[in-house]
DNA sequence: TATACGATCACCT
DNA sequence: GGTGATCGTATAC
C-alpha cells in the first residue's frame, strides 16, 4: 500500500480532514502491524478558531502544528488520556485533524491487549480509545508520518461523497462561531463512530 | 509557587 | 444522562 505523501497534508485542513476519511493509520508494535480505517476526524484551523489549541498562541505544547505539515501532534488531556492529531498546511500555520476513531483492521489480538475487558466495538471509536489501543502516547508527537517506520498513513479505500456525514465538533467549550462550524467528517453507519 | 480546567472515558442510575 | 477520575498546561500572582 502507498504511504501517503506530505503534499497530502500541505492542503486546506478541511480537504486534508474530508480526504482522511477511508484511509488506513497503522502502528508497528515489535514489527507487528495494528490497523485501522479512519472512519472519523475533526478539523483545528489556526489562531482564530477558538478551539483550536493554536487559540492563544504558539506555546510548548502545541509547537507542533506550527511545524511541517505531515507530523503527529499528540497531546494528553484529562490528566489521563493521550489524542493524536496530524498537522496540516504550510509551515508556520497553525492547524490539524483531530483522528476521533478507527475501523479495526489488522492487529486486533494485540488492541484486545491494550484495551482488556472491552468488545470490540470499543477498542477504537473514541480519540483517546483509539490511542490506548495502538499504544500511542507522548513519545510519538512531533513524529514524521511520511518517512517514520512506526506510525504513518497509508491509502485505504475509495470513500464516496455521499457516504460522509458533518456535525459540528464534539466536547469543545469555546465561543459560539467555533461551536457551530461542521467541521466533524465521518463515515454514514460505520459502527466505530463516536456516538 | 499556586490555581483552574480540559479536543475524554468508564461506570453508575 | 450524570459524575468522578487525575495531572499537564497555561496563566496569574
Amino acid at each position: 500500500m502507498d504511504r501517503l505523501r506530505r503534499d497530502f497534508y500541505r492542503r486546506s485542513t478541511l480537504t486534508v480532514a474530508r480526504e482522511l476519511l477511508g484511509q488506513r493509520l497503522v502502528m508497528v508494535v515489535d514489527g507487528q502491524r495494528l490497523s485501522g480505517l479512519i472512519v472519523e476526524v475533526e478539523a483545528y484551523i489556526g489562531e482564530d478558531d477558538a478551539a483550536c489549541h493554536a487559540a492563544c498562541g504558539r506555546t510548548p505544547r502545541n509547537g507542533v502544528m506550527y511545524g511541517p505539515p505531515g507530523h503527529a501532534y499528540v497531546y494528553f488531556i484529562y490528566g489521563m488520556h493521550h489524542c493524536l492529531n496530524v498537522v496540516t498546511e504550510e509551515t508556520g500555520f497553525p492547524a490539524a485533524v483531530l483522528i476521533r476513531a478507527l475501523e479495526p483492521l489488522e492487529g486486533l489480538e494485540i488492541m484486545r491487549r491494550y484495551r482488556p475487558s472491552r468488545p470490540d466495538r470499543e477498542l477504537t471509536n473514541g480519540p483517546a480509545k483509539l490511542c490506548q489501543a495502538l499504544a500511542i502516547e507522548m513519545g510519538f508527537n512531533g513524529v514524521d508520518l511520511c518517512t517514520g517506520e512506526v506510525l504513518f498513513i497509508e491509502e485505504g479505500r475509495m470513500v464516496a461523497q455521499e457516504e460522509v456525514g458533518t456535525s459540528p465538533r464534539i466536547g469543545i467549550k469555546a465561543d459560539e462561531l467555533a461551536m457551530s462550524v461542521a467541521w466533524r467528517f465521518y463515515l454514514r453507519g460505520n459502527a466505530f463512530v463516536s456516538r
